[in-house]
DNA sequence: TTAATTTAGTTTGCGCGCAAATTATTTTCC
DNA sequence: GGAAAATAATTTGCGCGCAAACTAAATTAA
């Protein structure tokens, strides 16, 4: 029976979300970038010319809260939006030179981010597992039984 | 050099929290509240009648996230505003009869919510240990310097 | 083949999360 | 006592995050 919020697990995976991404909004600035738009340009540098519903798939987030995502990342000149020669359903999006470029610069950020806490590498480690573990368990348990 | 978004901490954590915030959802909505509502009333219930500044403190919350938070708590008839007699700046926040009684309904919720997990107890509290850790950490560098 | 269903992506609406600017009150310092 | 600085809370602006409604194209079934 807790009666401070930081005995529970959900308040302190939250607050440490929300800090992470305050320490990672000066740095990634430089970049012209949020935090979500860095998720999107990571997994294109390493998954190129992918429709939005795979996207969706690789960064975990729903498909309404990217194609706003995607239209700014494209008004910046990072990326374009062709619509797919095989399914007009579908949108192609490819990084662009620019967005290609871009890369190099910011492949070793939250590196350097995770660096600037006091924690080992082993916790670190550890809590990356303890977190893919949970949305795994999440994304997988269905919430209508029960 | 990782190619994967989920060889990354910060992915997998932004990951999990909003996962998790996603499964609390339906169940919260039971009580009419979003989780950083939840967090707001779990937070007065242990520690009633204070001021605006001092619940920021509390949630980890910023003072221009909670006014519009609080006003709509009150406009749910949960909690009152009151400006402070000693000093009118601060406003009272307090709970009211209606806001104390979701207490025991809403106590055990994350709990429960955690149970859905395949996660053991000693898994969940070492997320709790590490997440508490990261938080520290990330509060107190100072971000300037480096 | 054409009607019904499914799928891909967009739009809408709402509530954050927070930096920055603003208002109002209190404290500090001369 | 009065100007300057500090403090408490609100407001504004922007970008998510996502459910739900919608549009358009492809697939399935009749």
């Amino acid at each position: 029976m807790s009666n401070n919020l930081s005995d529970n697990v959900c308040f302190t995976l939250y607050s440490a979300t929300n800090a992470l991404i305050r320490a990672f909004r000066p740095i990634l600035e430089a970049y012209d970038l949020t935090y979500p738009q860095y998720i999107v340009m990571h997994s294109l540098w390493y998954n190129n010319q992918v429709s939005l519903k795979a996207l969706s798939h690789d960064t975990h987030l729903d498909s309404g809260t990217l194609t706003p995502i995607v239209k700014r990342l494209e008004s910046k000149g990072l990326l374009t939006r062709q619509v797919s020669s095989e399914d007009e359903r579908k949108k192609v999006i490819s990084l662009t030179e620019q967005g290609m470029q871009l890369k190099v610069d910011a492949e070793e950020l939250t590196a350097k981010l995770m660096a600037r806490s006091n924690m080992s590498l082993e916790r670190i480690e550890l809590l990356r597992e303890l977190t893919l573990e949970l949305h795994t368990d999440l994304t997988k348990t269905d919430l209508t039984k029960s």
